[in-house]
DNA sequence: TGCTTAAAATGAATCACATTCATTCTTTTG
DNA sequence: CAAAAGAATGAATGTGATTCATTTTAAGCA
């Protein structure tokens, strides 16, 4: 026994370099699949194979592990969205191009999902912090396209960019909140399509100006060829 | 000392009927001053002025008894709105009623927005209960002025109800959030039109319509005043 | 009105966790 | 190699929800 005990000992201590690594994954497999409240730091540690005393004195608290587990998510995501953003060419394309990669993230991971979004709320009275930037940074985004669209005529100037933001973030996150909660399936490409083509052309039917053109093209036509009796 | 005691012994016994009242009341008051976490279960008992195993014969949890104070609350607000819509002409004003109506609820209660948001995610993994109704309610009536309105043609009938639920519910969502969050005021008024003139027209520049338009009867007006010199 | 029993209320005890800290191991340094 | 500094440990602490054996009140009945 003691024997067991001594070669345990005598193992050399786990580079240091990887601890914090190695604790943010136990926490997002734990948080994962128990969620924050009922994934125990306790747990934590056990999958980490470390004490529960070791992870305090890499992180504050169990929240701000929450935290870090959340970043390094997506962070990874929005440096990658930022980059193929640039290839892509328009306003329209880039915001529709968000919205679409916004789904397929959702689709990914309904695990961090639930922990981003609950991490939001947490967050709550709080200093203005990482989360808080994070949360803005796919705003921002999407903010910069619809002004960049107005600016080059193709969106309306008399809207309100944050709105339309709101709009658009709103409509992911409920489909976000949807798919956590139900478990069922979204199609990626037919929601990007709807949200689309309510941003872009709004919901009102465009009978009245069709009609009105309509009837203006006949009296033309009329016109014309009493004009011209060829 | 005996005296006051036995004085308080033989008070009667507060009508039972108002117990369950008493605590749902009291506990507004403390989840709304102190927030669901920092919020007691002792707290909530001092304030009702009973025991805290009391309030633990009337509710399961201290979750479910802030879902009997977030219910309470909206409830009303959803019976009352309800009540308003049946005098408003056409779907597209009782839209935007709705939207109206909401942002107004949320500038009425900072405290009880941010116990409604946090409640939604505490529901989580457990059965679609009370709480999920009375999340789809405002939904449901919304998607109920949308599907009228495609049906006598104000709307076009090509774009998806639910989405565009989502995106109202989503960007009323996002305002309140920031405004539980950051407390700086929100213009109902600017705010309901903002979002109403994207969901009805889009963000589309209307130019390139409008162009043809004008062309079309700039040409029509030639050829008017050629076939009439006068 | 007094007696008996069921229902309600109580609050001290329990339990589950996050967090702390005195102690024990490891590594580094001189 | 010894001493000092840095890490890790896990038992102890603190907080707060939840339970339950006991006490108090109300209701029914003579």
């Amino acid at each position: 026994m003691t024997l067991t005990i001594v070669a345990l000992k005598d193992a050399p201590r786990p580079p240091k370099k990887h601890r914090v690594d190695t604790i943010v994954e136990s926490a997002r497999k734990v948080f994962c699949a128990s969620g924050f409240e009922k994934g125990s730091i306790e747990n934590i540690a056990k999958v980490a194979g470390i004490a529960e005393g070791t992870i305090y004195r890499y992180f504050e608290s169990k929240r701000s592990l929450l935290e870090e587990v959340v970043r390094r998510h997506y962070d990874l995501f929005f440096d990658d969205i930022q980059k193929s953003l640039a290839s892509i060419e328009s306003p329209s394309n880039r915001l529709r191009y968000l919205i679409h990669r916004t789904l397929l993230l959702i689709l990914e991971d309904r695990g961090m999902c639930r922990l981003r979004t609950l991490y939001r709320l947490l967050e709550n009275n709080e200093l203005p912090s990482l989360a808080r930037n994070q949360n803005l940074r796919m705003a921002d985004m999407m903010a910069h396209e619809i002004k960049s669209g107005m600016k080059d005529g193709s969106f309306r100037s008399d809207t309100s960019p944050s709105i339309v933001c709101y709009m658009i973030g709103g409509a992911l996150e409920l489909t976000e909140f949807s798919y956590v909660q139900t478990g069922t399936a979204i199609d990626a490409d037919e929601t990007t399509e709807s949200i689309w083509q309510t941003i872009h052309g709004g919901i009102s039917s465009k009978d009245a100006t069709e009609e009105s053109l309509a009837r203006l093209i006949e009296r033309l036509t009329q016109v014309t060829d009493r004009l011209d009796p060829a």
